[in-house]
DNA sequence: AACTTTATAAAGTCTACACAAAATGGAAAC
DNA sequence: GTTTCCATTTTGTGTAGACTTTATAAAGTT
């Protein structure tokens, strides 16, 4: 009688110990009874009881340590999971058509800033690429990217007229770390005019910079045309 | 024997599967061997491997369907996990010193955008609260809330000249679900006198929905200060 | 040819048990 | 009184085996 359909599952748990939190049953900071005890309670195993507490520690509710226990979080620390999407993919679920198109290619030594930003020896060369995503005849981004070419040489060869370097990055290099951020900025004469927006309007920016292995592998910023949100239910 | 030093653990599958579809030996949409065969490979029982493999697969590498098998998502899912701080911890974490302050609270009925937002009932009254966030003396992220009356009757008696509105509710209402979303907005006069910053100039913002059980709790706005930045590493 | 049913393969989950690792609190040593 | 060390508790992870669920492919039926 492994499983049968009167059986508590792990899910069952962490439904139950959620709505015990939420009653205020268990109150923040306070420890939970042991998984010994829980599986007692439940008629389970402790495995199961286990895998339920891991996966709500895991989602940010609780906090587990060997021999201290597990306890409520006061402030639970909520993860939003943003998916982050390729461009291709987010317009096109907008029901929109994705086109590309690349604005200018080559390589360049790197500029200072780049060198500080991604602790590069001087004197590197990088593939710098512009490029645009478009949702039918709407600008929708507009893509800045630098590649260092130490660390993926095939780029020299890669040809950005018909695939986006991120879709080729992607298929190239798997990469390892990635650092993310999201920021508000300002529209100067260029960008305005890539993303047909006024001069000074802001715009939702985001900066990405991948390593492999320690290599720093790519720097990217992306602008994105007005009114883009970025949005995530939990 | 359960578990000796020389033991495959489910961390060594993950990495040398993660090695594996790196190095193109398992190429992207292509099927894995399925659990059993891989737990003879790694010499340990399928428990073990399923729970590589299903980690993997929640961290958005594997794709696994039953009797379809796993096989390498063709474009990796990579999810960034946004850890979604209080203001306090934020601050905090700076290295600074968290000031609150209140603007203005007080009940209203609600205005037309927000009934359209919430999908409220018209006429339904709402707690409106203004208050800033500082880091030390400097402003670091203004915020204007409305919270439903009828969710959080509550918050008729909450006092947010001391405690922020944000930590008052998530101490009062253990929240469900959240709707997140980022955008670049525009300072006008208000919102540049709050976060001392030039009319016109970009703000990184944040709004807020959170639901009770399908019922409307509160929207928030959430504007920071000039430079911010949110940032993420997976 | 198109639909329906059915066997089956693969992942999903549970039981029962065991050993491992870490952290803590108190005993022992200083 | 303070520090060091160790026994104990609690979670972490593995083995072995079985039953469950679901999607698919193949067989059968219209």
């Amino acid at each position: 009688m492994a499983q049968t359909s009167d059986t508590t599952s792990y899910k069952d748990i962490k439904l139950t110990v959620l709505e015990r939190i939420r009653s205020g049953q268990w109150q923040p900071d306070s420890l939970l009874p042991n998984e010994e005890a829980l599986a007692v309670e439940f008629s389970c195993t402790r495995t199961t009881v286990n895998r339920a507490l891991r996966e709500l520690a895991d989602e940010g509710y609780l906090e587990r340590r060997r021999k201290a226990g597990t306890r409520v979080l006061s402030a639970p620390q909520r993860q939003a999971r943003f998916t982050i999407p390729m461009v291709r993919d987010e317009v096109e679920a907008l029901g929109g058509t994705y086109r590309y198109a690349l604005v200018s290619a080559g390589s360049e030594p790197a500029p200072e800033w780049l060198n500080a930003r991604l602790a590069l020896n001087p004197n590197q060369s990088v593939m710098h690429v512009r490029c645009m995503h478009f949702n039918g005849n709407t600008p929708f981004q507009y893509e800045d990217r630098w590649i260092v070419t130490a660390s993926v040489p095939q780029v020299e060869q890669a040809d950005f007229s018909q695939i986006g370097p991120n879709e080729w990055l992607i298929q190239t290099v798997p990469f390892t770390n990635v650092e993310l951020s999201f920021m508000a900025s300002r529209a100067d004469a260029t960008l305005a005019g890539f993303l047909d927006m006024p001069v000074g309007d802001p715009v939702f920016t985001g900066e990405r910079i991948t390593w492999l292995q320690g290599q720093p592998v790519t720097f990217a910023k992306m602008f994105f045309a007005a009114g883009y949100r970025m949005t995530t239910e939990f």
